[in-house]
DNA sequence: AAGGTATATTATGGATACAATATCCACAAG
DNA sequence: CTTGTGGATATTGTATCCATAATATACCTT
């Protein structure tokens, strides 16, 4: 464990440990580090991270809330499988939000916002040519349109759209890596940057 | 324990004292029974339901995922004051996603959930009148349009749709009461039913 | 051998007690 | 008037114990 080695600097907003345990797991389930239908058991994931049970319990009810997991009761916290179905409603949810963000950003973005996006759309593009950085993938999309949408102030879309992202990055990745729609998805994020400057 | 009185029938799921204590919790947030920037300290609400902490912090940490509680490190959970930017986000977001949920369901309403739309529609207009219901306003409300979009088989639209009405409806109520805009809001809902129906 | 019951195991849900840490506030010292 | 020190209070985290539900295993009956 490399965290919580406490910087020697800016000690100061220590967020809790519930908090620590959930974006970790979170980001453990966003990435698909643990597969579908596979049972995240209290002890295993108090003993890996080295806390008590407690923490643990918060954190789950936490990513419940998100709909990153689902707990049976008697039976545990499992990560649910998403139908096609599911997978097609979370990009609807987003088709209709996101378009509203980023008219609410554009006018307010700044060049520096454009050469920050730019930067991360070419990181971006250089691991999509290699397999092995699939896991990085969908962080680097997410950073390109939430600093299209960052000044938006739309706190409440945010929230929304970054956890209906959260939700189907697994899918979102997976798709990339089996179609190889990667260059269309490339050219499309080329064309949405150049339509914001305009 | 005198809860979990656990209805005679279907005594199969009983739900976790976690998530009893926050659908409680929940309902008195939104019914603005606990004031803007009014602390939630777990003592107090471990008491109030004659449970332990361990419950409480639980459905802390649930509601604060819903958006419904702020927590704040080491100084407890408040309910926060919602902006009027805030409210008009919340209902702009409504406004996006309602619609495509309405369109999904309506080829597949029956009758009998036209009768039941009515019928809650009929109890929301008795007791717009009586202002000593105010409480209620919201639920019914909830309820019809929930009935109307019963048949659409969205549930993450649903599930969004909830939080956001959940996060606004303390607002809701009282724009009702200080405007008695009620007579509007009954007429916009006998139109959407007869819309529905055609 | 098949099927049902009884028992043992395991994990979750919850309570209690305790330690630690952080925040707030009153009050005293400079 | 400002500063800071200390106590009261609340949150946060741990450890331990118990009850209950779910599952797995063994046993027993037919």
């Amino acid at each position: 464990m490399t965290q919580n080695v406490n910087s020697t600097e800016s000690a100061i907003p220590r967020q809790s440990l519930t908090s620590a345990v959930a974006d970790k797991l979170r980001e453990q389930i966003i990435r698909g580090l643990i597969p579908e239908g596979a049972q995240l058991r209290q002890d295993h994931i108090a003993a890996q991270f080295q806390v008590s049970r407690i923490p643990v319990r918060e954190a789950l009810r936490q990513l419940e809330a998100e709909g990153l997991i689902a707990i049976v009761p008697n039976r545990g916290a499992i990560v649910p499988a998403l139908s096609p179905a599911d997978i097609e409603e979370l990009f609807t949810i987003r088709a209709l939000l996101e378009p509203e963000v980023l008219k609410s950003s554009i006018p307010h973005l700044t060049q520096a916002d454009f050469l920050q996006a730019e930067s991360v759309l070419r990181k971006y593009q250089s691991d999509l040519e290699h397999e092995e950085h699939v896991a990085s993938w969908g962080r680097l999309n997410w950073q390109f349109h939430s600093t299209l949408y960052s000044r938006a102030n739309r706190p409440h879309f945010m929230a929304i759209i970054r956890n209906v992202n959260n939700n189907g990055e697994r899918y979102t990745r997976l798709q990339l890596y089996l179609t190889h729609g990667m260059k269309r998805a490339n050219e499309e994020h080329h064309r949405i940057l150049e339509l914001c400057r305009a």
